[in-house]
DNA sequence: CACCCGGATAGCCGATCGGATGATGCCGGC
DNA sequence: GCCGGCATCATCCGATCGGCTATCCGGGTG
């Protein structure tokens, strides 16, 4: 045969879709799924042992360090793999925080699974594989640059979402009503909106707040 | 051998979801996957051509028509199979609306294999069978009766989350503001919140709103 | 050393919200 | 036929919000 054949390991905690993903990608003659993994500290363990080329990373792990995470750790080790994360949701926030961890690529899980096997023999040569939404909303906001809410903000939307005043924020982050509304108003601009209302949503639509 | 097999079909838009459930179901000697269906459409067809006893249902189709449509309309077939939900979450509202669609049970992707084929075992047998968490939700539920927000209460929750104000949404709506004001009364008692934040929250959160 | 940013604070003021109260009409179930 | 829920509208009023302007401080960055 031409060439040697790419080792995968699977990070999911779902069984239902590791076992999918095993049989659809030991079904290739070119690749070979060598190692699977249900949390963060497994993932590390399992690619520390077998030396995959390409590890396929959910994004959500349950309780543990999520997939952007485990990622950045894995990403650490001696001769990493390359990492390819195959994930159900295409949020801006997911997307920049996998990359920024040292993903090389990302795929949704409702892709063809011809399309996840060629991301796979991308990814393992090195190239950047995104699926075409995730590569559309990247250029977008390459467009209309993110802006970023700050702790204290982020906080300041927790306490909102919960429907607060501004008294009762102040009261509960031990500052005056004035920093509070200090606050609100960068938000607001930083969100593009111009009501409470419209913050909240905005934020969780962004994922900065978790429903 | 004592009994005839389990016909199992599959109902799920990811690929990768319908082929790990497949490897595992046909795994097992006395289930069988006989069809599997992307999306409502051929839910139906499938159903209709191979008699399933059980089909295995996701909630969340992509585009048309999600789970709990699907189920109703596969329940109205002749001699229907029986539908055991497999889905990611077990949100109050999901599994009120697939129960009432007509499922028999209630199970998370996150579930081990073992826990899935005694499950689908139960569903043919016409059990009903419900995922520890989801029971429990269901019993939370049951103690404090969801309040029911009417359609038109729906449709102000929306504007609310776009951050429109009381004038705008009474303008969109075609209504006079005393009855945007009335009807937001109406969704802080129901949702029990006190502020426009608060019930967008929590309105999310109860997946009234999709963000 | 300037400069900017995040965070905290203050006061002002018009617009808006939220609660209370009350009324009308329509529809569906008992 | 009555009652309840839904949807509509109205008025009043105090509380709150949101925009504006301006100040202060500490930590980076150039």
């Amino acid at each position: 045969m031409a060439e040697q054949r790419i080792r995968v390991v699977l990070v999911d905690d779902h069984p239902v879709v590791r076992a999918g993903v095993r049989a659809l990608v030991d079904a290739q003659d070119d690749l070979d799924v060598v190692g699977e993994a249900a949390d963060s500290a497994q993932a590390v363990a399992v690619v520390g042992e077998t030396q995959p080329d390409v590890l396929l990373m959910d994004l959500s792990l349950g309780d543990g360090p999520g997939g952007a995470e485990t990622t950045r750790l894995v990403r650490e080790l001696p001769s990493p793999p390359h990492v390819l994360v195959l994930t159900t949701y295409d949020t801006e926030a997911d997307v920049l925080e996998a990359v920024d961890a040292g993903a090389s690529g990302y795929l949704l899980k409702d892709a063809p699974p011809e399309e996840l096997f060629r991301a796979i023999r991308g990814t393992a040569r090195g190239e950047t594989v995104l699926a075409p939404s995730v590569a559309n909303r990247l250029l977008q906001r390459a467009a209309s640059p993110t802006p970023k809410v700050s702790p204290r903000e982020v906080e300041i939307l927790r306490l909102l979402a919960r429907g607060l005043g501004n008294k009762e924020m102040a009261r509960e982050l031990l500052v005056s009503e004035a920093t509070v509304k200090s606050h609100l108003s960068h938000i607001y601009t930083k969100l593009g909106v111009d009501t409470r209302a419209g913050a909240v949503a905005t934020a969780i639509e962004r994922r900065i707040l978790r429903p």
